[in-house]
Order: structure tokens, then sequence, then C-alpha cells
DNA sequence: TCTGGGGTCCTAGGACCC
DNA sequence: TCTGGGGTCCTAGGACCC
């Protein structure tokens, strides 16, 4: 870990793009260009600047915010063209900086302070990307650039829409100051509120407090991390290669009452999907989590951890339905109205050597073996097999699970 | 405000091991 | 007899982020 003094200029950058979802829609339809429109279902998932204006939010009932907008225009989300819009920005960070840390589908960290000789002042790099991303991808892009991570980050967010902005390292108290203790990483809703019931509302506020007192507020972990965000102590550097550490999926279910059956439909097309990203990402786990949420908005989890790591369909599923069973009678009587499956534990499908039984003596070749391996286990298998032959070995790759009929 | 769908990280107790 | 000190893993729950 580098300490800041180490970084005396500016050189962090965070690249976000501006109503994600929204804008992607309006590149690709000129029906919904300039106007106020948003992206979802019952719930808003990203609106328009437009539609902004007219204080429609991210996470606001379609009902409400119809109420804000009559006329505004609401289409369903495409998630894979977001997934190729966001590949597209990032291949272009990384053709600017190998230093580049994705944090969502829409943003990313990069470093620069190498690539001052290079490609130039940070400034002018940015301006390179937002550049290349209107042009190459048709979205606009706004970039934060500071020492750290904290500060860029909180930079984008002023420069937003479609603008830049550098906050040159003698201004950085000046910026942090002011803001409102929301704006700092890690702070929500009751964190929020603890600390005002203490007159604590703005980042000097809590810079004031020492680090003993925002410990015994907020604990350990979060008054430490509050107290190095307010006095601009943020030395986590860029990393690069993180990847996902867990999978999962959900279903709202709405108020209507389901039968048990229903439940394990949809468990099932949960289970699968998930799976089968997992297979596609030729990862594998080993921990399931099913997550509820019932009538009351009540929540609950219930995990296990099975003994070695899979990507099959049918050891998640019983797994998860294990799970389920118990609860039974309690989902009918508390209304379950949200069903969730998580895998996490995750590990590199390669990594992972099955020992399955099998007597290959019968068999005359080893892709005839291996047929015979993949017939009796290939519903469950993902990774390698290890065949042992009398003077040799081969590592073969297993079947993806396919899909369960249902 | 009656609520979607993806994630991350932290905490704390208990089991278990040496 | 009622008890050290260190560690890991698992489960459940909470808070937060986009």
């Amino acid at each position: 870990v580098r300490s800041i003094k180490d970084k005396p200029i500016a050189g962090i950058l965070h690249a976000d793009l501006d109503a994600f979802y929204a804008s992607v829609e309006q590149r690709d339809n000129a029906r919904l260009a300039g106007k106020a429109m948003a992206v979802g279902g019952s719930v808003i998932l990203a609106a328009s600047y437009q539609a902004r204006a007219l204080g429609v939010r991210t996470a606001m009932p379609l009902r409400d915010a119809l109420e804000l907008c009559p006329n505004l225009a609401v289409v369903p989300p495409r998630m894979e063209a977001y997934s190729d819009a966001s590949a597209a920005v990032m291949d272009i960070f990384r053709d600017t900086t190998p230093l580049v840390e994705p944090i969502s589908i829409d943003e990313a960290f990069l470093d620069v302070s190498g690539l001052r000789r290079l490609s130039g002042e940070p400034a002018h790099i940015a301006q390179g990307l937002r550049t290349r991303v209107a042009s190459e991808v048709g979205l606009a892009l706004s970039v934060g650039v500071a020492r750290t991570k904290f500060l860029a980050k909180v930079a984008s967010g002023v420069a937003k829409p479609d603008g830049q902005l550098v906050v040159e390292p003698h201004l950085e108290l000046e910026i942090l100051h002011p803001l409102p203790v929301q704006r700092l990483w890690g702070v929500g809703p009751k964190t929020a509120e603890k600390l005002a019931e203490r007159g604590i509302v703005s980042v000097a506020d809590v810079a004031a407090v020492g680090e003993a007192g925002l410990v015994t507020m907020l604990g350990t972990g979060s008054g430490r991390h509050l107290y190095r965000l307010a006095h601009n102590l943020d030395p986590r550097p860029v990393v690069t290669g993180r990847r996902r550490s867990s999978i999962g999926a959900q279903r709202a279910l709405g108020s209507q009452q389901r039968s048990f059956d229903e439940h394990c439909a949809t468990l099932l097309e949960l289970v699968d999907r998930v799976c089968g990203r997992l297979r596609d990402g030729h990862r594998v786990g080993r921990t399931a989590t099913l997550r509820f949420r019932f009538g009351d908005f009540s929540r609950d989890t219930r995990s296990r951890t099975l003994g070695e790591s899979t990507a099959s369909t049918s050891v998640f599923l019983s797994t998860a339905q294990d799970l389920l069973a118990p609860r039974r009678d309690e989902i009918r009587r508390r209304q379950l109205t949200l069903l969730g499956f998580t895998i996490s534990n995750l590990s590199p499908a390669d990594a992972v050597q099955q020992s399955l039984p099998f007597d290959a003596r019968s068999s005359a070749n080893l892709d005839e073996a291996l047929d015979a391996i993949r017939t009796k286990h290939g519903s469950s298998s993902i990774g390698r097999a290890r065949l042992v032959g009398r003077s040799n070995a081969v590592s073969v790759p297993l079947l993806p699970d396919p899909v369960l009929p249902l």
C-alpha cells in the first residue's frame, strides 16, 4: 500500500457514464432522444436527465414517477445492450491505461499517474476518454480527477452531466469538508441518522470528531473508515483483475399468494440461471444462499456450504430445496414476496479436479471412456477430470450441466 | 415512499482444530 | 479440575452501493 505522500499529483480518474441505462436507450431509439424517459417496470431503474429535471429518481415506484411526469416514456431494461456498451467503454479505458478497476457496470477507476510523459496530463487524458467514448460508443462520460479514489468519485459527481473536474491537491479539504455526510462512502440512511443525532451533518463535522469517538458511535470498521475519509486519508490503490465474488438472481413475487409448488418452480429458474452464468464464466462455487423477503418487508437468509465446489444446476437445486423445504409453512403464513438465490465462495472451474467413481476398463479408448463418464456424471459435473493410465495421465474438461427440463 | 435486481463488505457467535 | 491462546470456517444478519 502506497501512502498519499508518494503521490503528490492528482492521477486517479473516476469515470462514470451519465444516466447509463437511459442514455443507451436514448442512443438506440431516436424517439426517446432528448425526452423525459426512464428504464424500468414497476420501479424506475434509470431516468434520463430530462426526467430527473421533473423529479423522477432511481428506485421510485412507476406510479409516483407518472404522477410527476405524465408524459414519461418508460421502456423495459435490455441488460445485454448495457453489458455490450459497458464492455466497449471498459475496452477504451484499458486501451488508455492497464490500471483499470471497474466498480460497476457504468463506473471505473483508472490510475494514470504514470502516464504523464507518454500521454500527458490527467486532464488531457480525461478529455481524450470522453471524446472517444462519445464518438465510438455514443455515450456521455463524466470524469473526476484527484489524488485519491474517494475525491475522484466526488469530483465526477460534481462534474455531471458530461463534464470533468480536476481536484488540485491544495483544494482538497475545501471541496471535501462542506459536503453532507451522506456523500462519504459507506454512509447510508442508518449511519447518517446516527450521526445526525449527535449534530454531525457535514464532513467537516465528522473530521472534528476524533477517531475514538467515531469508533464508539459506529463500531471499529466504519468508525475508522469514516475518520480516514473525512481527513482525506484514502491510500487505496487502483486494483486490477478483481473478479466477482458472488453471483445471484432474485425475483420479486408481488403480493399475490402463491403455492409452494410455484415457489419451487421459481427457485428452479433462479438456480438454473445462476448456475448457467457460473458455467459461462468458467467458475464454480461452494456456498448457496437463499434470500427471503416477507409481506411485512422483513428479510431472512439461509445458507449452506458444500463439501466441494460445483456449477451444477442439479446439485445446487437440491441444496436450495433443502434450505427451502423446512420453511414451507412459514412461507405461506408470512407471505413470501421475494425469493433470491446466490452462489458465493467462487473459484475458477479449472482449479477443480473431481474424482468421479467410474471404471473405464471396459472402454476401448479415451473418447469412449470420456463419453461414458459424461453420460454418468455430466449432469452434476464441471471442472476437469483426470484419467490415469499405466504410463501416463490426461486431464480433460467435463461437460457443463445442461439446462434441466421443467 | 409500500419497494427491482444486481452486488460488496463487516460483524459476531459457535464449532472445531492444534 | 472449568480452563490458555491462536487460528479457520460456517452461518446469519445488517448496512451500503449502483
